[in-house]
DNA sequence: AGCACGCCGACT
DNA sequence: GTCGGCGTGCTC
């Protein structure tokens, strides 16, 4: 007697009440791993087979499955194990984790296949007829054939773009045409770049012979700024494909700059798949299909292509290492270095984490023997580091200068346009001013949904909300008492543009920042401008800090270098330490010699101290000590429970319940700080924000951390979202 | 999340 | 009498 089999699903819906394993029969074995469509309540949904046996724990009428949707499967055992493994680590439901397998644009069906469909004229209809069986006044009807006559074959798209598509459907339905489908290859466009092979440095061969002797270790790859650590992630690549394996080298979104990409193709020609945000959806989905069919074995892109479909994995490299954006920080919350890091261990290879700033952490971990430290302590040519200067904004302020530019400041930019060359200004702070506020009665414009000050936008004379992007009229009177003396906040980035071609107005100002590159290749555009004038001044955001590789910038300001430092987080010396030494590192990337000019207030504060001096060890030692004494990362964890909702009552009740139950856990040993408050931004797109923030020791974290959750799950409601951040980015 | 079921008020 | 509001509960 045949036993029955079961399949066991968990289904594509979003919602934590059916986050559970639904058990349907199935004829097929093979159905595991597969996307699947079976019948749920009273429709028909998608689902995945996370397991196939024998078993069926429910007692009620067990469904079948209806048919696999896929011709692949798309979880194989490591993925499954990485289903558990997130599940568990970053609580998370099936669902979320299993949407992070597949592209977007395959499960909301829009590009489901390779091809596209083109119609053309069935030659077995009499189109006169037809013609005459219609009605007079169907004019898109009759265009539509006539264009098809002319251009006997076209695009579905364009067909129902020119003539509307339910005229292309009528058409359809009646067989007067005929569907054609083709393969097309949608394979991204891509600079030329001719690939030198250089010399490699003493260090970087060192490196690359070190990395490569390591099975299942963490590397930590500390490398100043140009000393070619691209070149050393390339080669450990090529090492991996020559024994047979793949490779993934991860990189901050930004960084892949078309320049970026060129290289990588020259290098790996159609071996290389690349995965990031500027790929249209067919695209995307055609370097993903690369991967998963093994034709593309090394795979680059940003913190999602860490999922990518490779197997037999030889390294994963993550570059830029300490770089936020491997934290995400919305809906599936997790940290990228845990998956490659599970992904190393259940491959057996080697995962190397490369900066010229890693984080406290993980420097602390390799000072500790847990990560393997390699060091590539020389620029490649031993150019040297630019110098930076330090200037004190305060003294300005003294000596009479109340302008933005220190003069320093400007003697540099003027030296720089006399001798046709480039400078790049960062300033981390978009629009024209932070706030406006009335200097007679104190009032400031807030956003209406947000409990956040309006940022002035001069060029669309707005007040702009950068949390929920509101946009309000500008002042010109107060509202409140109807004087018109407004004062401006900090100065951000339309200002210093403004400000600059005041002071040098035949000279070519860009300025590139969220607002100037919402617009697709929006980046490219601005940065290929840049790179073909000179002289010109760039002035930006963090956006500028990375990649850029422009040999004809020989100075860099730093506007308002405090700003990350008055944060009130305790990554914000490391934060400001590795944005400026990531900025001065654009200056002087040739041969020409490059400087630095750093404004502050605090000039004798100890960042800035190890920064000029690109003391990353210095000030490592400093901060590590700091921490320490003060219990912070790596030396604790920091949670916080976020919870949102419109309605301010029935949070508050949430928030207190669960405060009580996080008061119960409470106990002086694994507890460094506890407590409970609004949070500092207290309200955001209308929603009131309430959080428990607490540090808890390393020693009893995991538990804590599954009790944190538990409550979590208890205390939920319906409105009332919560989240548990552990060490959160940011605090707001 | 969807969708059905169910129990009340106001419409041709 | 019926249409439709959204509260509740279930989905193998």
């Amino acid at each position: 007697m045949e036993e029955k089999l079961f399949a066991h699903v968990i289904v594509d819906v979003l919602s934590s009440a059916v986050d559970k394993i639904f058990v349907y029969e199935t004829e097929d074995a093979s159905v595991l791993g597969h996307r699947v469509l079976v019948p749920f309540g009273t429709r028909i949904v998608e689902g995945y087979v996370l397991k196939v046996d024998n078993s069926a724990k429910f007692s009620g009428n067990i469904k079948k499955i209806i048919k696999k949707v896929d011709g692949f499967a798309i979880l194989n055992e490591e993925r499954l194990a990485i289903v558990e493994f997130m599940r568990v680590k970053f609580h998370l439901k099936y669902i979320d984790i299993l949407r992070l397998f597949l592209p977007s644009e395959l499960r909301t069906n829009k590009v489901g296949e390779l091809f596209t469909t083109y119609f053309s004229l069935n030659k077995n209809i009499n189109l006169e007829q037809y013609s005459n069986s219609l009605r007079k006044n169907s004019k898109n009807i009759f265009s539509l054939l006539i264009y098809l006559k002319e251009h006997k074959s076209e695009k579905s798209s364009v067909l129902s773009k020119l003539f509307t598509h339910s005229a292309l459907d009528k058409l359809k339905k009646d067989k007067v045409l005929i569907e054609e489908k083709f393969k097309i290859e949608r394979s991204p466009e891509v600079l030329n770049h001719n690939f030198i092979n250089v010399e490699h440095t003493k260090y970087q061969k060192h490196a690359i012979q070190k990395i490569c002797q390591f099975e299942n270790k963490t590397i930590l790859l500390h490398g100043v700024t140009g000393s070619g650590k691209t070149e050393v992630y390339l080669s450990c690549i090529e090492k991996a494909l020559a024994n047979g394996k793949s490779a993934i080298l991860l990189v901050p979104e930004i960084s892949l700059t078309p320049i970026v990409l060129a290289a990588l193709k020259s290098r790996f020609g159609n071996n290389v798949a690349i995965l990031h945000s500027g790929l249209s959806a067919g695209e995307r989905f055609d370097e993903w299909s690369r991967i998963l069919n093994q034709e593309a074995k090394v795979v680059i892109g940003a913190r999602s292509a860490i999922f990518a479909p490779l197997e037999n994995i030889g390294i994963i490299i993550i570059d830029e290492e300490h770089d936020s954006s491997y934290q995400s920080d919305s809906n599936p919350r997790y940290l990228t270095h845990d998956i490659a890091k599970f992904r190393c261990q259940f491959n057996n290879c080697p995962l190397v984490l490369a900066s010229a700033t890693p984080s406290i952490e993980h420097f602390y971990c390799a000072q500790n023997g847990v990560f393997e430290l390699v060091s590539l302590p020389t620029r490649v040519n031993n150019r040297p580091l630019p110098e930076i200067t330090i200037v004190d904004m305060l003294g300005e302020l003294q000596q009479g200068n109340t302008s933005i530019f220190s003069n320093v400041l400007l003697g540099k930019l003027q030296k720089t346009i006399k001798e046709k060359k480039q400078a790049m200004l960062f300033i981390n702070r978009r629009g024209f001013s932070s706030f406006m506020m009335c200097r007679e009665c104190g009032y400031i414009a807030k956003c209406n949904d947000c409990d956040v000050s309006l940022v002035y936008h001069k060029h669309e004379e707005k007040l702009k909300c950068h949390y929920c992007g509101k946009t309000y009229k500008a002042l010109t009177v107060c509202p409140q008492c109807h004087s018109e003396s407004i004062k401006q906040g900090a100065v951000g980035t339309e200002q210093v543009v403004d400000r600059l071609s005041q002071i040098f107005p035949d000279v070519k100002i860009l300025r590139m920042d969220n607002d100037t590159t919402k617009n697709k290749n929006g980046h490219m555009k601005i940065l290929s401008e840049f790179a073909n004038t000179k002289p010109a001044i760039l002035v930006g955001t963090q956006m500028i800090a990375k990649g850029h590789d422009f040999k004809d910038v020989t100075f860099v300001g730093i506007i308002d270098a405090d700003q990350s430092l008055f944060h009130s987080d305790y990554k914000s010396a490391e934060k400001t330490f590795q944005l400026v030494t990531q900025v001065s590192g654009r200056a002087g990337r040739e041969k020409s010699e490059g400087s630095v000019v750093l404004q502050t207030y605090c000039p004798k504060h100890y960042v800035y101290r190890f920064a000029t001096n690109y003391d990353y060890e210095g000030f490592y030692n400093k901060e590590i000590n700091l921490r320490q004494t003060t219990h912070f990362p790596p030396f604790s964890t920091i949670v916080r429970l976020l919870f949102s909702s419109e309605n301010d009552k029935i949070l508050l009740d949430i928030v207190k319940s669960a405060y009580a139950k996080v008061s119960a856990l409470y106990n002086s040993e694994d507890f460094i700080y506890l407590s409970v408050m609004k949070s500092p931004i207290s309200r955001i797109k209308n929603k009131h924000r309430y959080q428990i923030l607490m540090r808890i020791s390393k020693n009893h974290e995991t538990q804590i951390l599954e009790k944190l959750y538990q409550i979590c799950d208890e205390v939920a409601y319906a409105n009332v979202s919560i989240f548990v951040e552990v060490n959160p980015q940011n605090l707001n």
